[in-house]
DNA sequence: GGACAGGTGTGGCAAATCGCCGCAGCAGGT
DNA sequence: ACCTGCTGCGGCGATTTGCCACACCTGTCC
C-alpha cells in the first residue's frame, strides 16, 4: 500500500514512517502543504496520513484538495489535541477518519485499512480521572508548544512555576 | 419547524422542548426508542435531536433506523459525555451533526438548521486552559453520573468536599 | 566584547486549595 | 423505628499554587 505521511514533526512523522514501512506499505514523506501536493500528484498513494497542524498553515484546508485530486484514497487526519467539532469538519471536508496523537502504528494502520479500531472507543462506564485527563492535556499543549515551558504555561494558564512542578512528579497511573 | 426530541432525561428534555418551542418549533417528545420510532412514524418531523445515552439502551442504534425512515430529516445526536470516536460513529450511521451536552437551545437550533456554529469551533492554534478543561469534564462526568456528587468525585479521583468547593465556584471563562 | 532579550532551573513565602475527619438533615427501603 | 446513602457545612493540617527573586545559559544586535 501506497502512503502518504503529511506531518511537520520530523521525529514523529520518520518514527511513524519506519513503522508504516515495517508492516509493509510503501512510505512517502512531506513536511508542508506544498510538498504535500507534489507527492500526492507524483506518487497517487491510496492512504494519507494527515497532520492538522502543518506549521503556520492549517492543515485542515489541504483535505478538500487532496480529496479532489485522490477521490479513492483513505485519508486519516491525525491531531495533537483535537476536539469534536474539529472532527465532524474533518469529515465533512472529506476525511474518512480522525485519530489523536500519540497514535500507535497500529491504529494509523488500522484507520488506514478502514478498520474501526474497537480500543480507541472507551466503554460506556470509563471516565478518566481528573489528574490523567490533566496530565496528558498537559503533554498535548507542552508538545503543541515545542517544549517551550513558558509558553506553554501562559497557553494552560497556569503559572511557568506550576508547571515545573506538575511536570517534575510522576504521571498518574 | 417540526422538530422530534428524544431524550430520557425529563427535566432536561421539557426544557430544551419549550425552549425550542418558544424559537418557533413544533416539538414532539419521546423518551424511549419504540416511543421515538412510533413518533417519528407519525409526525414525520423534518429535525431529529437524539440523546445518545436512552436508558439502558444505546441511542447510537437508533440512528439507521430513523434515517432510513426519514432520509431528508435534519439528525443531531446529543450526548453527555462525548467523544471523537463515538462523534466520527454517528456521522458514518447517518447523523448529520453532534453536540455536547450542556448544548444551549440556540446551538441546537443553530446544528438543526445546518448552520456551522463557530462558537463551538476553537480556531486551529487555540488551546484550552487547564481550568477550562477540568470544569468541562466535571460537568460532563457528574451528568453522566445523574448528578450524583459522591459518584461523580471518586469516578474523578478527587474528594467529595473538593467536588462541591468546585462546584460552588463559577466556571472559567 | 558588551548589552540585551528570552528561556530555564532553583529557592522562599503567604495564600489558596485539598484531603480527611466529623456532624446534622433528609429521603428511601426493610 | 431502623438502617443506608446522599448532601451541605465547618474545621484542621498538609499540600499546592501564585508570585516574587536570583543566577545561568544561549542567541542576537550594536
Amino acid at each position: 500500500m501506497q502512503v502518504l505521511l503529511i506531518e511537520d514533526d520530523e521525529s514523529f512523522r520518520t518514527t511513524l514512517a519506519l513503522a508504516l514501512k515495517r508492516r509493509g506499505c510503501e512510505v512517502h514523506q512531506a513536511a508542508n502543504a506544498t510538498a504535500a501536493m507534489s507527492e500526492a500528484r507524483a506518487a497517487m498513494p491510496q492512504g494519507i496520513v494527515l497532520d492538522m497542524r502543518l506549521g503556520s498553515s492549517n492543515g485542515m484546508a489541504l483535505i478538500p484538495e487532496l480529496r479532489q485530486l485522490l477521490p479513492e484514497a483513505r485519508l486519516i487526519v491525525l491531531t495533537g489535541y483535537g476536539s469534536i467539532p474539529s472532527a465532524l469538519e474533518a469529515v465533512r471536508l472529506g476525511a474518512d477518519d480522525y485519530l489523536l496523537k500519540p497514535a500507535s502504528a497500529d491504529q494509523v494502520l488500522a484507520a488506514l485499512e478502514g478498520h474501526d479500531d474497537s480500543s480507541a472507543r472507551p466503554a460506556a462506564g470509563d471516565l478518566p480521572s481528573l489528574a490523567r485527563l490533566e496530565w496528558e492535556h498537559i503533554q498535548r499543549v507542552l508538545h503543541d508548544c515545542g517544549g517551550n515551558i513558558s509558553h506553554a504555561a501562559s497557553a494552560l494558564g497556569i503559572d511557568r512555576r506550576t508547571l515545573q512542578r506538575k511536570l517534575g512528579k510522576q504521571p498518574p497511573g
